[in-house]
DNA sequence: ATTTCAAATCTGATATATCAAGTTTCACAC
DNA sequence: GTGTGAAACTTGATATATCAGATTTGAAAT
């Protein structure tokens, strides 16, 4: 094993630097891609061509190929074998990718209010207090941060690391727009209700109310989400 | 477009022929790959090497990167930066992919109940009713396939795309492991009352209900599998 | 014996070249 | 005008070459 993370005059408690700190040309190409997709800069069925993008990333194909493996399985472009890749996003997809999302997150809402502990019940009250605060304040960009804190957190208190790593992927939310909606006073009021909720019933272990708060809370801010972006409700 | 597929003569309700019947280097070892580490011929952690493997089958590292790329979406190997893939794959990793299947699945009978038409109805009473006939003469080969089909069927019924796709990604049963479970009578008798139930439910329209069974059949009968693959049960 | 550190080696990341399947073009025959 | 088909072109699939970060090695210093 590598030394250089533990001296052995150190302590030894540091932690390894994240591999996935150094980001490659092919994890850009993939994220900027995925962006480019999910916020409708491409059209449903338009064909890929790998040499145009590798030139306007001013890369190779080898790269471009490997974005767009990534984005194949992620179920965003279509291959055709030996006739290239199309875009397969809409907002049909959107809504699915919502749904999907919604039933894995109260899945995994359910394993953690089973499995949370002590130390876990506290912390999620405290991200829960923090965002009743931040809400009162309408202090847009902590909520921001505090969502994504808050999710994370009842991601580590199932101990799922599949689910989790899958769940990310059917995450689509754009910044931007995610502000727009935490602007929105009611729209505020209703997430922060909905958090609430969800870390009451994770906290009290009532697995089957986690599970159902969750499933509500990310379907609705999901069709809210899509409201405005797609021009048009989700149902399900 | 393409002429070939509907001659001036024809009546033109041909399918095109499907892309995906021509098989690359990289979809090869993409299922290869995959088929491997899902039946435990890898260590969890093990450390793969591009030119190696790219030896072992025989073919230059391009389409090896792109199969390994593919793994790491699906969640099957990690990519470190500059260092490589490692397999990630174990017991608890099955027993999520088990969860997400459940979740999804779920999901998409709920939607199935909701959506499914008279056609589909009578179609998947016929699924059933085959079903039943190759239970009672134990017949593992034809349940196997029959098995798909109605899933299939289901999935069809929801019109959900994405979903469908998704849970293609969950499934690691083994066509060998599945025979020997179709082979116990008393096994058998499980699924093909989980089956009817599901089946029951959409006919009925009873989404609630149609979630309900298909996520305790796809729990129960993956907790199956995975007591015989890794001689432990599964739990939710 | 242990530490240090630079050279050698290994190996993933990227670039480039080649191959072959798919598409388009267009002259020609009917 | 319509259909045919071969040549030209396009482009994805694969192979090979190059580059650079990571790991290993081993000799020198302590």
């Amino acid at each position: 094993m590598a030394t250089a993370n533990q001296p052995t005059s150190g302590n030894g408690d540091f932690e390894k630097i994240d591999a996935s700190f150094q980001i490659t040309v092919r994890d850009h190409v993939h994220r900027a891609m995925r962006s480019a997709i999910i916020s409708g800069r491409f059209q449903p069925g338009q064909k890929i061509n790998e040499r145009k993008l590798a030139e306007q990333f001013g890369v190779s194909t080898t790269p471009i190929k490997e974005a767009l493996r990534q984005l194949e399985t992620e179920g965003l472009v279509e291959a055709l074998a030996r006739r290239g890749v199309v875009i397969r996003f809409s907002s049909s997809w959107a809504e699915e990718m919502i749904l999907a999302r919604a039933a894995l997150e109260s899945m995994i809402a359910h394993l953690a209010a089973k499995r949370i502990d002590e130390n876990g019940r506290e912390e999620l009250r405290a991200i829960a207090n923090r965002m009743k605060e931040a809400t009162a304040s309408g202090d847009a960009d902590s909520l921001i941060t505090l969502n994504e804190t808050f999710h994370d957190h009842i991601h580590r208190s199932s101990q799922c690391g599949y689910l989790a790593k899958l769940i990310e992927r059917q995450q689509f939310y754009d910044a931007s727009i995610r502000r727009v909606i935490h602007l929105d006073p009611t729209e505020r009021q209703k997430a922060l209700n909905e958090h609430v909720a969800i870390a009451d019933a994770i906290a009290a272990g009532d697995a089957d109310r986690a599970e159902r708060t969750m499933r509500d809370h990310v379907v609705r801010s999901g069709d809210t989400y899509l409201s405005i972006v797609f021009k048009k409700q989700g149902e399900i």
